[in-house]
DNA sequence: TTTAATAGTAATCGTTTGATCATTAGAAGT
DNA sequence: ACTTCTAATGATCAAACGATTACTATTAAA
């Protein structure tokens, strides 16, 4: 009776499913902030649950963080993207702002930028997995994509040189580093995000047009 | 008596002054590795010291952090780069690649890169601080030369326009990155650092020619 | 309305960790 | 050789934190 009254919230009872979802999404958010030192208490304080609780739903703090790595790093990922890339009825500048406009939506959030980092300070091998999956399932095959817009041997020939992987990993960088300046070090951003991929894109395949052919010559030789 | 025998590092008494410098550089060495959330008792086991003579000689954990701030950031600056970049005896790319390939001897190491992320994460002032400073006696001198270079009005007649940092914003943001990739995320660089150094001051001096004159006529109007 | 199943809580345990303080021991000055 | 100064230690405290467990309250089936 008076209990009620007296406690502003009173428990809510939720399907196991449901709180478990909120559960992860609380952690993305909270550990994106604090790092995974964040405390399990001030999580729970957050969800407005008690701390208890966390545990009956994950056996440990380690299989919690794994869980946020999922839902970040694979729930994120678009396997559209992949054939976006490859579909050659578009000209590959398109195909190349279309993509990376969309990513950049994704990977140059608040989350996901400082997960990333906290992930890979902590030496955890999820981090280099997803960039290995990205260097195969992205970069790559950008370089065989310029390959064919460029006319010159297919990677069947004359296989992609460590150089022109190389070359595609600039477009990350440059972006990857507009979500630092923003998320971390806390410089805004002056200049449109979608312009400066635009811009990047262009230059990249400036680039690539010159020195692409002179390392494909190297490797003849 | 026997206890010397059992003991295997006797107790050694060192200057005030150098077990403080012996304790500041395993601090940034240890941080650097684990975070800032490592623990001082393992900073002491690592220094073959006790605990309680990190306190001794720093009163807080936090003021230890501060004095690791001071050695990366501030002692690891030289002024003199600030003097090569204006020194107009020599052409600005040579200048830029002295510049850069110095200044990536001292930033793009382990501890360098790392602290600066672990610090960035934490939110320290120090971290935005240091990039205004990095931006005033750097990048934006780097653009004044670049006017000069071209033959285009001073920054007196026309003052410097954001796009025109954030062009020399680019140089940085693409060593930075080949910083993190071999420090934190653990992929190996197959190129070398000094001649993707060159490289990238060709390319922004490249890029630079097209662009700049673009944006101050912009600015005119 | 009663009962079974389980979502959620409160209290607590064992460690870890930053910090303190009384005590010990190594080196320099006499 | 003895004294003095203080670098360094070892024991310990209090708070914080991950994890556990016995108990409570809500929902839905009977």
């Amino acid at each position: 009776m008076t209990n009620k009254e007296i406690n502003p919230t009173p428990r809510k009872r939720l399907k196991r499913e449901d709180r478990d979802r909120e559960i992860a999404a609380a952690a993305v958010a909270f550990f994106a902030e604090v790092g995974f030192d964040g405390d399990t208490r001030e999580l729970a304080r957050r969800l407005g649950v008690t701390q208890s609780l966390i545990f009956r739903y994950f056996p440990s703090k380690a299989a919690l963080i794994e869980r946020v790595y999922q839902e970040v790093y694979v729930g994120r990922w678009n396997p559209y993207w992949e054939t976006i890339i490859a579909d050659r009825s578009v000209p590959l500048k398109d195909r190349l702002v279309r993509f990376y406009k969309d990513y950049s939506k994704v990977s140059l959030t608040y989350d996901w930028v400082r997960i990333f980092m906290f992930s890979g300070l902590k030496g955890e091998d999820i981090n280099t997995r997803y960039l290995k999956f990205l260097r195969s399932r992205i970069l790559e095959p950008i370089a065989v994509e310029v390959r064919a817009e460029l006319g010159l041997p297919s990677t069947q020939e004359i296989p992609l040189t460590e150089s022109e992987v190389e070359l595609a990993w600039g477009i990350n960088s440059r972006t990857f580093y507009l979500g630092q300046r923003r998320w971390i070090f806390n410089i805004p951003l002056t200049i449109d995000i979608d312009e400066i991929v635009e811009h990047t894109i262009i230059t990249y395949l400036e680039g690539a047009k010159t020195v692409v052919p002179l390392l494909i010559r190297e490797e003849l030789k």
